[in-house]
DNA sequence: ATAAGACCTACTAATTTAGTAGGTATTATA
DNA sequence: TATAATACCTACTAAATTAGTAGGTCTTAT
């Protein structure tokens, strides 16, 4: 149970960005700050993106900036967004899983699932980005 | 963030075992009724008898029990030996990252995986078993 | 003697993760 | 109006991990 350098990367970037709404940061002052590949990082943006976590002004001067205030951008759309859901058991989404009629190891990943969920749904960007 | 098929075969398997300390169960049985490859299980119970969660008798007859009362056996520890360690990030681990001298996300790893740990520690094999 | 079991090693297949390469479209500004 | 900086797009490759297979040896109850 590792997340993998999408989320890493992406919340390390995520962070890098201007607090202040429409004051674009460009991806490619953050690759070089935070030595992440830049190539790697655009296309994380495009998944942060469409998930409406960011937005983007083209062109000279252009970049990325966040989509609403730090304060209403949990982790746990971050994370989700970036890393796929979390936890994905058939066991886990309250499925009876196939091997037995009644999976006695479900209310494990149950219980880890909502605390895991609740944890980073609490911690908004805002606390992490000063 | 998922946890491997080890750690689910792993448990799924656990709980299958005999509460009573010295009653072997075989994995042929095991891998049956739960429809895991036998060689795989076999490797995953290498560690965990490594590990001394279970102990083993050969020959016919035989097979794995547990080492100690279920009562005494987390499922956190079965999780860190079938999955090796969890949220295993420089951060995590209390190192100052590389790439900046404080690392902001530092505190999301950080306090995530002493809830993981609290959390699955708190399970104890015996509550999954019946 | 036999069969059921753990135990051991090496190999392979599949999947995921990480990263690279080579572009196009947009836009501020010199 | 040319240029450079930016997002945006697609396809490929490399590396690592995960999952599974194959083919055995050693031990022991019956």
């Amino acid at each position: 149970m590792n997340f993998s350098t999408k989320t890493e990367y992406g919340l390390r970037a995520l962070v890098k960005l201007d607090p202040k709404v429409k004051s674009p940061v460009s991806l490619a002052q953050i690759a070089r700050s935070e030595s992440i590949s830049l190539a790697y990082l655009e296309r994380l943006f495009v998944l942060l993106k469409k998930a409406k976590i960011v937005r983007a002004d083209l062109g000279v001067g252009g970049g990325y900036y966040l989509a609403r205030p730090a304060k209403d951008i949990s982790v746990l759309e971050i994370v989700e967004v970036l890393e796929g859901k979390i936890l994905s058991y058939a066991c886990v989404k309250g499925k009876v899983c196939a091997h037995s009629a009644s999976c006695k190891v479900h209310p494990v990943w149950q219980k880890l699932y909502k605390e895991v969920r609740q944890t980073l749904g609490k911690m908004k960007l805002i606390n992490i980005m000063k």
